[in-house]
DNA sequence: TATCCGTGGAT
DNA sequence: TATCCAAGGAT
């Protein structure tokens, strides 16, 4: 079996010469002389790294910590600008349960983070890997942690055959044998940092590896198969009307959707069912066909007729937003999408 | 345990 | 073009 030191050192060794640059990261140089991270920074990092590319997050972290500088600020920030500095972002309820857990930091742990594990996993939108990321990289505590690079890393060092989900607990195993005493947070961010950019899903670079020598998959020829996962059902087709109404003056009509399920709590144009419901128009109008958007949700395509009215009648749901205040960037993207097919000088455009 | 929940980039 | 996939959590 593999010697757990020997895999600890390849990777911190390689993480002191390699180490991503990032902006809610502490060196290791600065670290080993003192530094600690700042556990906001780390906790809002890894909540917008969840099912997401450190690229897609880099401007949304800036954004917010430029607005909210620590966790006091983002407790007291409404919540609908909260959830429009993340929209495009994606996974919604991420935002909300953001807001959740910044307020329960404030009032209910005296405005820290807790610094344990288990303190942590007790935060809405904190699961067992933000929980252990969290304790380990911004608390240097010697926490498991476990995500998709971890498990790909596992599954190929260890030749798991087992297909996910159906391996986790035993790719768990695995990565909480490895677990150092030592550098913990570092060796954290290592074992990530290698699946991101060496142990790829696909081509994985195993000749710059600094585990190649120790991995099992790699000298048998089947790295590139690991981890093996269960087939995904189809995503099937739904349909549905996006309604865009503006008042003569440019105003736009929006509505809050409701707190749960698909982009729940996001602003967006009135929209049908998509499900095979079929809610009615917000308001009766001469409405023009300007095109149709096609969107991809997680579990299912969706293609959407985009409809639009110029017309001072009252609306039965939604309020209509002064042009001025009206910002397509605070809008999830397939509602973005609609927007972009409304022709630019329809009114005030 | 299985399903729901976004988005954009890579291939 | 279609599919896969990413530093997952809640229910």
């Amino acid at each position: 079996m593999t010697d757990p030191a020997t895999v600890q050192a390849l990777l911190l060794a390689w993480y002191d010469r390699h180490h991503r640059i990032m902006p809610w990261r502490v060196s290791p140089a600065d670290r080993a002389a003192g530094a600690q991270a700042d556990p906001y920074r780390v906790w809002l990092s890894e909540v917008m790294l969840q099912q997401t590319t450190v690229a897609a997050v880099r401007d949304y972290f800036h954004r917010f910590t430029a607005r909210w500088p620590d966790v006091a600020a983002l407790a007291a920030a409404e919540d609908a600008e909260v959830m429009a500095e993340w929209a495009g972002l994606g996974y919604y309820a991420r935002a909300r349960n953001l807001l959740k857990c910044a307020r329960a930091v404030a009032t209910d742990h005296g405005g820290r983070f807790p610094d344990t594990r288990e303190g942590l996993l007790s935060l809405p939108g904190v699961g067992p890997y933000t929980a252990a990321a969290v304790a380990s990289i911004a608390f240097d505590r010697a926490e498991t942690v476990v995500d998709g690079n971890v498990e790909r890393v596992m599954a190929r060092l260890f030749q798991v055959e087992e297909p996910l989900p159906g391996a986790k607990p035993v790719l768990v195993a695995h990565a909480a044998r490895l677990t150092p005493a030592e550098r913990p947070g570092d060796y954290a961010q290592a074992v990530m940092d290698l699946g991101a950019t060496i142990c790829t899903p696909r081509n994985p670079a195993c000749a710059i590896c600094p585990l190649s020598t120790e991995c099992t998959a790699r000298a048998a020829g089947v790295q590139a198969e690991l981890p093996r996962k269960t087939q995904k059902p189809a995503k099937p087709q739904r349909e549905g009307v996006l309604w865009i109404a503006l008042r003569p003056d440019g105003a736009v009509l929006l509505e809050e959707r409701p707190q749960s399920g698909l982009l729940g709590g996001m602003a967006g144009f009135p929209t049908s069912g998509w499900d095979g419901s079929t809610a009615p128009a917000p308001l009766k109008a001469d409405w023009q066909r300007v095109g149709e958007v096609r969107h991809t949700f997680t579990h299912f395509h969706l293609v959407l007729e985009i409809l639009t009215a110029v017309t001072e009648a009252q609306p039965e749901r939604g309020t209509f937003l002064p042009r001025a205040a009206f910002r397509p960037a605070a809008l999830p993207t397939v509602m973005r999408k609609g927007w972009d097919l409304v022709p630019r000088d329809i009114t005030g455009g």
